[in-house]
DNA sequence: CTCAAATTGTAACATAGTTTACATTCTTTT
DNA sequence: AAAAGAATGTAAACTATGTTACAATTTGAG
C-alpha cells in the first residue's frame, strides 16, 4: 500500500514501468516537439496516436472561455490519444508538450499489422484503457466529493510520488489540474506552509509533511 | 449527427446496439436481481465483470457522507464492471440495479478462454473501453465547465436519447447524475417549464422543446 | 545591468449552489 | 377511505470558491 489511491492525475505511478509499448512504435520515425508544442486537438479526427519516447506530455480539456483543466500528464514510455483512436470519434481532450519530446506517431495500418502479429498487445492494450478508466473515476470522485485543499493536497501527493519530495510546477498548473482558480491554489498553498507541510519556492513546492497532507481526508 | 455529443451518461447511444457481447455471455447461468441490489461495491476486488440480458443497472460513486454520484446507465446487451476486473485493482464504483435484471457474471476462465477463442472480441474490448474512457472524459468536462443549468438540460436530452421524449425519473436521481444537490434540480427544472421548455409530472418530465434545451449552451 | 515577463501573495467583493426547513401534492398501502 | 410514504415546490441563510485587482518578488532576455 505504497501509494494506495493516488492515481488521482499524472498518476500512472501504478503501474510504471510495467508497459512495454516499444513494440508498438518500432520502425517508426521518432519526431521532435518543442515545449508548447500542439501534439491534437481537441474536436479533431483521430488518425493517429502516440508513443513517447522521451518528454512529458499533458492532456487537457479546454472550455469556451479558454479555461484549461489538465486530465493526465504522459511521460516516457507511456502511450497517448489511444481512445479517440479507437472508438473513432473525434478528440474530447488536446494534449501538448510540456517538455522537449521525441515521439512516435502510431497510424492505422501499423497498429493493426503489429497488433495483429503481437496478440499478447491487445490484452496489454485492454489493461491499459482499464487502468485509464480508473483514473478519470477517480477524477470523477474527486472533483465531486473533495474540498479545494484536498485536491490540492491529493495532489501534490500524486506529483510527489513520481518527481519525489520536491514537486516543480506553479500554482496556475495546480490549478488548471486540480480544477480551482490560481488564486485558491496560492491561498490554500499558504495555510499548507502555515502549518509546516510544505515550503513554497518559486516554481516548486517542497513536501515536509507528507503524512499531515494524507490526513486532510 | 443526429445525437452529437450527448454521452454525457447513460450515453452509450453513440454505440447502441453495436456491441455484441452474447458471446462473452454464452453458456453462463443468468441470475436474478430485484431493484435496488447490490451487484457490486466500490473497494470490493473485482472477480467477475457482467453482461446484462435484460434490465438496467446504474454504476455510482459513494461519498464519505453518503452522497452519491450516479456516473453510467447500463441497459440490456451491455456489459459493465469490466475495467476493475482487467487492470486488477478494487471497484472504484458501486452498481446496484435499477429494475428487475437478469444477469451473467463472467469469470476469469471464462473470460480469457472466450478471448482466446474469438480473437475479435479483444478488439470490441478495446473499442468498448475506448468509448468509456470518452464518455468520463465528457463527464469531467462538463462538470468541469457548465453550469447546472446547462448539465441538466445536457442529461435530459440524453436521457431522451434513450427513453424518448418522456423522460421517467426523480429530481432526486437527476441531481445524483448531473452532480447537483436535489434542490437545484426542482428549481431549474422549474425555469424551463415556465420557460416552456418541458412538462413536469410526478416522476417524469416530457421535453417539448428540445431545440431550446440545446440552446442553452 | 536593466527591463520585461512570469510567478506569487493577499484582500475585497461577488455568486452559484448547498443546506435546512417546511408545506404541498401525488401515490401506494392497508 | 385513511394513512403513510415519496416526490416536489420554494424560501432563507450560509459557504466555499471564483473574480478582480494590485503589489511584491523572482527569473530570464537583451
Amino acid at each position: 500500500m505504497e501509494h494506495q489511491e493516488f492515481q488521482f492525475f499524472g498518476g500512472r505511478a501504478s503501474e510504471r514501468g510495467s508497459w512495454d509499448w516499444e513494440l508498438l512504435a518500432n520502425g517508426l520515425p521518432l519526431q521532435d516537439y518543442r515545449p508548447g508544442q500542439l501534439i491534437y486537438l481537441q474536436g479533431s479526427q483521430a488518425t493517429h496516436f502516440y508513443y513517447i519516447s522521451s518528454g512529458r506530455i499533458k492532456s487537457y480539456l479546454t472550455s469556451q472561455d479558454g479555461a484549461e483543466r489538465i486530465l493526465t500528464v504522459y511521460r516516457q514510455g507511456e502511450i497517448l490519444g489511444e481512445a479517440s483512436f479507437f472508438d473513432g470519434q473525434p478528440r474530447v481532450s488536446s494534449a501538448t508538450a510540456l517538455t522537449k519530446c521525441r515521439i512516435a506517431a502510431i497510424d492505422r495500418e501499423h497498429c493493426d499489422r503489429t497488433l495483429r502479429q503481437n496478440p499478447q498487445l491487445s490484452m496489454s492494450m485492454i489493461r491499459y484503457l482499464a487502468m485509464t478508466v480508473r483514473q478519470l473515476s477517480t477524477h470523477v470522485d474527486d472533483t465531486a466529493f473533495l474540498r479545494a485543499d484536498q485536491r490540492i493536497a491529493r495532489l501534490l501527493l500524486a506529483l510527489a510520488e513520481e518527481d519525489g519530495v520536491t514537486v516543480h510546477c506553479t500554482h496556475e498548473f495546480l490549478g488548471g489540474a486540480a480544477g480551482v482558480s490560481r488564486v485558491t491554489v496560492s491561498r490554500v498553498l499558504g495555510q499548507f506552509q502555515k502549518c509546516g507541510m510544505i515550503h513554497l519556492g518559486y516554481g516548486s513546492i517542497r513536501l515536509l509533511e507528507p503524512k499531515a497532507l494524507e490526513r486532510l481526508f
